[in-house]
Parts: structure tokens; sequence; C-alpha cells
DNA sequence: ATTCATAATTATGAATGCATAACCAGAAGC
DNA sequence: GCTTCTGGTTATGCATTCATAATTATGAAT
């Protein structure tokens, strides 16, 4: 890895280990409730504690740290009620942008979508294809519901959701039953159904938590 | 900014300065669009830029600064668009709060939230008193509602949506309407009544935003 | 042995220093 | 006159160093 400078500026730093961060806290290596060695953090990333530390204030505000003063940082433990608030917060802000995706697509982002959805469908046997592309699908609706500060806060949220171990997708049968509610959700959007697609999102969302808990 | 020995361990200095800077933004002493010197602050402040780059983190994750790589940060400019889907996002995660509440809410929290609607009526003459007991309002729906991720959530919008307050309150009858709208949520509360509770929070929102734009 | 006081250790929070990218002004070239 | 190059300046991002609070370890006294 020669120095190529800056070709493709380079994001900072701290934004680059903050990145780094949110995969071990999702792959587990840190585990929730656990305290987070700066030392030994930005020894083994090579870097001074400044940058670490700066990282860990952006994962702070997004949720997935959680900092005590003075005692430093720790992986935000998610509880059963965390996570139904959560669930619950995501349905209502997911639902309503369902809803506004439905009154106002272009035609050609209806056609994304199906197109996303088609990925979908084909990644049925795949389930860590298919949570990925789930997740594309859902950004996907709150970029055409076109809320910037929605997809921020959607986006902390999942995060947060994320941090729960089991992930309900991988239990039998809920990746079939899930693909199912997708296919309501497009349905109900291409009949530009508002409601309809309000409602289906919100199903989708109370059985994900179900499946969750 | 040299303090007397920390007797009550002080916050940290970065949460303090965040703090600083967020009453600089609200009193427009720092202007939305412009750009925020690390030095000049720092000095103002007695503080290094270590601290003061902290706390821009934080203000940043709440949306009040905008973080440009290698330019610096900037305060946030709240476009018309912005205060709209600010507001809609309000509107969404309020009401479900106030129906919320209409639901659980004990006699004692009921009673609460009364005697704060009282000092709201004896502050209809004093616009800004008026404004502080109107935010301590709905922030103890949302705490009564019991989510904490919604009330980080809406905390952080409700910064946001300060940046442009500027006279929404203080327009000519808007006061006045507010606390009428106010009279019908609390209504609503202790009737027990989660949809009229949800419409008249929904109303609210959809008032405050014409009188705001 | 248990408890309390105190010393040693450790980690956080902040200050300082430094390297480099971005900006700006002025000169050279067309 | 306009563009482009170059040198100087400035501010950011990171590393390093330092101070102090918190924790642990140690030891004395009851």
């Amino acid at each position: 890895m020669s120095h190529s400078p800056a070709l493709f500026t380079p994001r900072a730093l701290y934004v680059e280990v903050a990145e780094q961060l949110r995969q071990r806290i999702f792959q587990r290596e840190l585990e929730p409730g656990s305290w987070i060695d700066e030392l030994k953090i930005a020894e083994e990333f090579g870097i001074s504690r400044t940058p670490l530390r700066e990282a860990l204030k952006v994962l702070a505000a997004e949720g997935l740290v959680t900092m005590k003063p003075r005692r430093g940082s720790y992986v935000t433990e998610v509880s059963e009620t965390d996570l139904q608030d959560v669930y619950h917060l995501l349905s209502l802000l997911e639902s309503d942008a369902a809803g506004v995706v439905a009154a106002q697509a272009t035609p050609v982002q209806l056609a994304e979508l199906q197109a996303l959805h088609d990925e979908l469908e084909a990644a049925v046997d795949d389930a860590e294809r298919f949570f990925a592309i789930n997740e594309r699908f859902h950004m996907a609706v709150l970029t055409v519901a076109n809320n910037r500060w929605r997809n921020q806060v959607v986006e902390d949220l999942r995060k947060v959701m994320k941090l729960n171990r089991h992930q309900s997708l991988f239990k039998t049968g809920r990746i079939h039953d899930s693909l199912q509610e997708h296919r309501d959700i497009l349905h109900a959007l291409q009949k530009r159904d508002s409601e309809g697609a309000r409602q289906a999102m919100q199903l989708h969302f109370s059985n994900g938590l179900r499946a969750a808990a």
C-alpha cells in the first residue's frame, strides 16, 4: 500500500475508525456492555487516541456506544424494552415513509424499488445476502420519501437494532414471511395505496419484532 | 475558564462547551451557514482545540453543525424544506407519544401535565417564558410516553427546529392559538382519548409549521 | 480476619506541537 | 484580459505529552 496520495479524498481518520468500530460491534468482537479500552484499540489500529476518541463520540451519538464520565466508553446494551422501543419508532417512521412513497414516487422510482425487490426474491436462499438487500430496500424507500432528517434518524435506529444479537431474519420461516410482507408493501406502493402501504409496513415491523424478541 | 476545584465533579469540559455553543447558535451569535473558527472560539473559551473539536462532533451529531472534511465546521443552515421535514417528523413522533400517554399515563402523571399546562396558561403574556414552558410540556409528554430513543430523537430535532424559530411563536395570535391547541391536547389526554390526543397534537404541529414558515 | 486509610497504578480528559491539505495572492505565460 | 503556475499562509487533523480523577493494591489497626 504505497503512498497513493489523496486522489479520492480519503475520509478523515476518525470517520474510518468509526466505521471499523461499527463492524467490530456488529460482529460481536466488541460485546454489548463491555468496556472499550482506548489504548488497546488505538494500538491495534496503529493510531493515537485522539481520532479514536472522536470516533467514539460519533458512535455515542448514534447510540451504539454509551459514555460514562471519567469511566470511559461501553458498547451499548440493548434491553428487551429498548428493542421494542426502537422497533416502534422504526415502524412509525418507515410506515409513514411508505405512505409518502405511495403518493409521490415517480414511475422510475417505483421501478427501482421493484428491481430491488426482485433481487430480494432471488436471495431467498442466502440469508446473509437477503439481509443486506432487505436493508437496501428499506433505505431506498426512505430515499424516495425524501426527508433527510428521517433518513438520518432511521439509519441510526437501524444500527441500534443491529446490536440485538439474534437477527430476526435468521429464524426459521422468517425470511419467507418477510418476503411475503415485502410483496404486500410493494404491491400497495404500485397501487398508489398510501394507507395500504403504511399498514403493510407496520405489519412487517410488528412481525419482525415478534421474530426478534 | 479556570473554575474553582471540582467540588461536584463537573461535567466533562467538552460537554460544557457543547452547551455553550448551543446557546450561541440559538442566540444567533453564530449565524447559520457561518464558519466556526476553532482557534477563535477556543481562545474565547480559554480552552484548547481538543475539547472544542469533541464538542463540535456532538453538535454535528445533533444536526446543529455540519462538518466538511478539511474545511471545518459550519452552523447548519435550515432551509424551508428542512423545516417542513423536521416538523413532519416531530408531528409524527409526538402525536404518537400523545396517543401512548392518553392510553397509559397514571393519574399522577396526568396531574403533572395539568400543572405544567397551568403554568403555560399563566405565561400567556410573556412570550419568552411561554416558549420555555411549552418546551417543557412537550418533553414531559414524551417522558410519560417512556421511550428513551424517541426522547433523544425528538430532543435533537427540536434543537434543529430552534435554529429557525425566529418569530414563529411571536407572531401575532400564535401564542393564543397555541394555548388553545394545548388545551385540546390536554383535554383529550384526560379523556383517555388516544386518537383524539394524536389528532390534537398533529393539528398543533401543522399550525405551528404554518406560523413558522 | 475484616475494615479502613493510604499509596501506587491506570485510564480519561485536556493541552501542546506538528505535518499536510486547502486557500489566496501575485507572477508568468498565452 | 484571462488562465495557470507557484509560493506563502492558514486551518485542519493527528500525534504526543501532561494532569488528574478513579481504581486497585497495600498495609496497619482493631
